[in-house]
DNA sequence: AACAAAGGTTTCCAATTGGAAACTTTTCCT
DNA sequence: AGGAAAAGTTTCCAATTGGAAACCTTTGTT
């Protein structure tokens, strides 16, 4: 028996904490994926290297699959194993949508950018996404990074700009190029043309 | 026809994408954590409700559990079901940034789309970008709308395509123009013109 | 409506799991 | 060191899983 206090669990017979033993329905979460990928149980046993057979009886719960054949559909359908029985949490039904014509965005300008909120109709959203344009580059506005939460991606839609981020050298970016990262770390974007450029971003939170 | 990446992936028979068939070690981590508790497989088998030879088995990975198993498992132990087999995972940071340059992204073909995964190198990010060409509408494939969980936000890079979103007239959108919406109203993006079209999409989750 | 094809379920059986108990190794006393 | 109890492993077998194929259902076509 242990003598830790701490950590430790206490081994009294049936006196369990019992832990909700999480109703999951790894059955009702699979038959979910596979209809959201639009796939058959043929196809999705193709894709898994599983029987349909096994598949229609784990999705209507009849068996329990063992952890080898969950690792073998995780990978098939390519998602993680928790996403096996994992609710995606109900859905905030926004249930809106939100079309911005060229231009028509909300603008934010200031001394070197000019942005153009795109869809601003939208109160409960996950995503922020806008155009900027980006004066080209002037001497002394450079070299102050920003830092925030959450998550940024990029793509230059025109010109060409230097991407700034702490740990990472200075990487140029042209037309076509995008980029993701935490923009928790210091970040910052400068135009390297003679032309401003133009990027779409999209944040989170 | 879908207009997502996720929804369809491609049943190719062996030409799985073989996401890295994680190599997890459910039995270390099975014993890891029930040391760490001071457990014996005794105690562990009286708090689970396993017997003990079933846990030596597991831990020594001799057996591959089943779900129910694992169930029982993360109940006794008092934990959360991918902490069997997830690594304690050194504070994976986020702090990370990937740069895709154009046309360097993963590329997922279907019938009507080429797609091209951008920003794959981070796996634990909350927005999921891709750019993809829409080939000109084919009759067949239209009307077939998609749903699922999650927001988009797309951005006409070429051409022009119309956007049919259930509860929504059909919009017709040119290069510039963007929307955002919940991926659980039924959408679907079809391009009208006799050009293929180029659109940019984030979508979260 | 009739038929064909596709999608899904159930059956049957070999392969594997999970539990009880035997067996082996380690720990802890004296 | 020697012996006993505790901890862990292996064996044996009933119970359950996973695969192949037969068997239903639904969908689509003429």
């Amino acid at each position: 028996m242990t003598t830790d206090i701490y950590p430790s669990m206490t081994v009294a017979d049936n006196e369990q904490k019992e832990r909700p033993v999480e109703k999951m329905q790894l059955g009702k979460q699979v038959k979910a994926i596979r209809k959201q990928n639009n796939l058959t149980l043929e196809e999705a046993g193709k894709l898994t290297g599983l029987a349909r057979s096994t598949l229609s009886k784990i999705e209507n719960e009849q068996i329990s699959p063992t952890f080898a054949v969950m690792q073998k559909l995780a990978a098939g359908l390519n998602i993680d194993i928790p996403q096996l029985f994992t609710k995606p949490e109900k859905a905030q039904a926004t249930g809106r949508r939100d079309v911005t014509k060229s231009g028509q965005g909300v603008p934010h300008l200031t001394p070197t950018y000019e942005h153009e909120l795109l869809s601003t109709q939208l109160s409960q959203k996950k995503m922020m996404p806008y155009r900027s344009r980006v004066h080209a580059r002037s001497f002394d506005d450079y070299g102050d990074w920003v830092r925030h939460e959450g998550e940024e991606f990029l793509l230059i839609l025109e010109g060409e700009v230097e991407l700034y981020t702490e740990f990472y050298e200075p990487t140029k970016l042209t037309v076509g190029d995008s980029a993701y990262y935490d923009a928790m770390m210091g970040h910052c974007l400068i135009s390297t043309s003679k032309e401003d450029a133009l990027i779409l971003w999209v944040t989170t939170s």
